[in-house]
DNA sequence: GCAATGACTGGTA
DNA sequence: TTACCAGCCATTG
């Protein structure tokens, strides 16, 4: 293989295939950090919150949510905002998980 | 190479 | 119901 030395993306290999399924997230659908640590087959909630504090700014970060509804910490109001924009169910506490929380097939 | 960090999770009190 | 604790694991310093 030829090093590229036109590659000025020397993300982290996790962090790309988290973006690319966040962004693969439906509108008005979520998913939970702990699920696409599991849809990426890799490892864990911790990992994805991480590349979602460095990298999120570039995909529609506010489609992660934790795993009990609740926004992204430190982000809640921005996030609310987006879902409301977005039509996601929402509960009091933050996104209703029963009926916004995608499953990663596109089945409803 | 080692130690600390973090947009988390599930279980227990 | 809320609050606290231990485990988790790639990335960063």
């Amino acid at each position: 293989m030829h090093p590229d030395p036109a590659e000025p993306a020397p993300l982290p290999a996790f962090a790309g295939r988290v973006i690319d399924l966040v962004d693969t997230i439906p509108s008005g659908r979520v998913l939970s950090y702990g699920d696409v640590a599991e849809l990426l087959e890799y490892g864990g909630p911790r990992q994805v919150g991480q590349v979602m504090s460095r990298y999120g700014s570039a995909t529609s970060w506010w489609r992660v949510v934790r795993a009990d509804g609740r926004l992204p910490q430190g982000h809640e109001a921005e996030a609310r905002a987006r879902h409301l924009a977005e039509g996601t169910p929402l509960t009091s506490r933050g996104v209703d998980m029963r009926r916004a929380r995608w499953d990663g097939v596109g089945g409803s």
